[in-house]
DNA sequence: CACTTGACGTCTT
DNA sequence: TAAGACGCCAAGT
């Protein structure tokens, strides 16, 4: 395994404010490793479950949930919206708004 | 060594 | 906007 690498990812992943969501590629490029966006889902996916890691706050680079129609895809909707992500049809989320670290704030 | 498999991303229809 | 083609990199068979 790489420790560095998941050390890195997982500064980034924990480095993303509450409410705000980042994607794969986006962590595995401030982590250091560009173009490694699928191996941040790799391990991810392998992460224990009681880490208490914030990977729902981690969504692909169109701003949709991974892995649509699955338990885990709505599960992570579901932890999104608690935090305060709105999350639409198809598990859709406004980067423009909650994206990270570049997010726009387009507020009312 | 060749081929497959991914919680992916960008560009083209 | 949706869907498909390609590209990408590491690990497993």
């Amino acid at each position: 395994m790489d420790a560095a690498f998941e050390r890195a990812v997982l500064a980034q992943l924990l480095a993303i404010p509450p409410g705000q969501v980042s994607t794969y590629g986006t962590l595995a490029a401030l982590a250091g490793y560009p173009r490694h966006a699928r191996h941040v889902g790799k391990l991810l996916g392998n992460a224990p479950e009681g880490a208490g890691w914030p990977w729902f706050r981690v969504v692909s680079g169109s701003g949709k949930v991974a892995r649509p129609g699955t338990p885990e895809a709505d599960y992570q909707i579901l932890l999104l919206e608690e935090d305060g992500v709105e999350v639409g049809p198809g598990g859709r989320v406004n980067l423009k708004r909650y994206g990270w670290p570049v997010q726009y704030f387009i507020r009312p």
